[in-house]
Formats: structure tokens, C-alpha cells, sequence
DNA sequence: TATATATCCTATAAAAAAGATAGGAATTAT
DNA sequence: ATAATTCCTATCTTTTTTATAGGATATATA
């Protein structure tokens, strides 16, 4: 499951998305309107702003946009920057990878041949632009 | 990322796919084989049972073996049956549904609507027998 | 039938991760 | 100068995950 954080995260960018303003969005602004505890938005907004998937502007008036096109942002983007890695185990991720402790041979591990599989597939899906994913149906 | 319960899991089930022995396999030996936490193994065992994924054989030389053909269990199975469910948001699970404290409507929710073509996609990927995924390529 | 080897069951402890909050420093428009 | 805001570090709380403990129940076999 998506961790809460993510899914604030996904609701921050979905809400910018809809106000391409031209002036910033205050966090407060974000967290009252989309019931996200202030201080927690924060942190998040922080990392979002450190993998720049936002940018900020400080000061009075200041606040958050998109620091890209709604089409260049996936689902996957999200979760590394909030959750970690897509891949159910960590020795198949590719950013971030580490070795399991008792894994004798990565070569022939069968676990990770089976993972490593679902990975790529599911990477594919969740890196489709959230746009595309998104969209109003008619 | 996976539970350690549901990679154990896995690894118990691939072990009892590997020994089709006409006699159960314990747990004890389970867990020495795969390097599993003993105490923690007949947990996972249990649930693996109520699930209907493993059978087994109480008394002296008794054990465990997979309750139905390999090419009958998915990943999906063993992830559900250990960590609950596959989608990434409660409000489009199938089998483990809970709506959202927030959500006003679900109908018109866009997070629901992204994550619902999500999972539909991942389930694909999961249900498929772990015979297909885990086999050896020449 | 006694014994050893198992599964089965409930409960609890320990460790780790997730979720949330606190307090204040730095920046900037008005 | 002031108010509104981002930015930063630290800490607290709650929940989940991982693991262990102790014993009840079943059964093959010597």
C-alpha cells in the first residue's frame, strides 16, 4: 500500500496541477484545502522540492509550483521520491539497489528472477505521465 | 517494498514446489534450509494454511506441502494472504476495500481513478503462476 | 503405552517505520 | 517594521513489522 505520505504527495501535485496559477500556492493554502497536516505537508513539500518535482518561492506571497509540465510528472516519481524504491525487493531496484544479507549468488537467485520481472512491468505502468492516468473520462 | 513475511513466504512456498516428496517437510527443516526464524516460519505457516495455500500433517514426522498444483499460485496469493492488499490505495482493493476517511466521493475521486487502472494492471502482473515467472531460462 | 517429534494456538516483547508536531531561523512583499 | 512565508533540525507518538515464549494437541514408532 501507498504510504500516507505519498498519497498526500500525489494529492499536492494533483492540486497544483489544477491552480497553474501565476502566483506560488502557500503550504497552508495546500493543507487546508486538500486536509493535510501542515507540518507534515512541509516535510513533504520539502522533498518533493529536492527531487524537483516542485519549486518554491520564499518569503510573503511566496509558495509552490510545479517545477515541470504535468506530463513530464509519473506516479512513480512520487513514490521514490516519498516511499523509496518501485521494486518489491531491494536487490532488483535499480536506484536503489542493495544486496539481500543471506543471498548467496544474485545470478541464480529465484526470487529475484521472479521480482525482477514484475519489476519492469510494473515500472511501465507507473511511469506513465499522471496526466495520461488522470484524465477525466467523458 | 515486500514484508520479510511475504518473501519468507515465498521462499517457503518455491522450497515445498522444489521437494514434491511423498512425505510432508517440516518446519524445522524449512527454516534451516532457507534460513528462516524458526518461531516466525510456523506463523507465516499458518497463515499460508488458512489461506489454502499449503496442507499439513500434525504428529511425528509431519510437515507441510503445497496444498494445490504450483501452477495454481501467484504471487498475488502469497502477497495477499501475508500483507493484505495488492492496490495501492484501500478504496479500489477488491478483496480488502475501506474507504478513505476523507473522501467525499469516490465516484469522481481522481486519486481512486489513477490508482484503480493501476491495479488493475499490477493484478495482471501478480496472478500470474509463480511456475511462469520463477522458471529457468536456458 | 511412553517418547520424541510435530503442528497448532495465544500472547507478548522488541525493533523499526510511519505519521505527526515543535520551535525557531531565514527570506521577502507590503 | 511587520506579517507571511519557506526552510531546517529535532523529537515525539503511534502503528506495523519482526521475532520470541510457552505450552496444548496430535501422531508415528519403538
Amino acid at each position: 500500500m501507498l504510504s500516507k505520505k505519498a498519497k498526500y504527495a500525489i494529492k499536492t501535485i494533483l492540486f497544483l496541477q489544477d491552480h497553474p496559477d501565476l502566483l506560488p500556492i502557500s503550504a497552508k493554502a495546500i493543507a487546508e484545502k486538500e486536509h493535510i497536516p501542515y507540518k507534515f505537508l512541509e516535510n513533504i513539500l520539502r522533498d518533493l522540492k529536492s527531487h524537483q518535482l516542485v519549486k518554491s518561492i520564499r518569503g510573503a506571497e511566496g509558495g509552490y509550483a510545479l517545477a515541470k509540465d504535468p506530463s513530464q510528472i509519473s506516479i512513480a516519481q512520487v513514490m521514490r521520491a516519498m516511499d523509496g524504491p518501485i521494486a518489491l525487493i531491494p536487490c532488483i531496484s535499480e536506484r536503489f539497489y542493495e544486496s539481500c544479507a543471506e543471498c548467496e549468488d544474485e545470478e541464480t537467485c529465484r526470487i529475484r528472477r521472479l521480482f525482477a520481472e514484475v519489476r519492469t512491468e510494473m515500472v511501465e505502468i507507473l511511469e506513465r505521465p499522471i496526466t495520461t492516468l488522470a484524465k477525466e473520462r467523458e
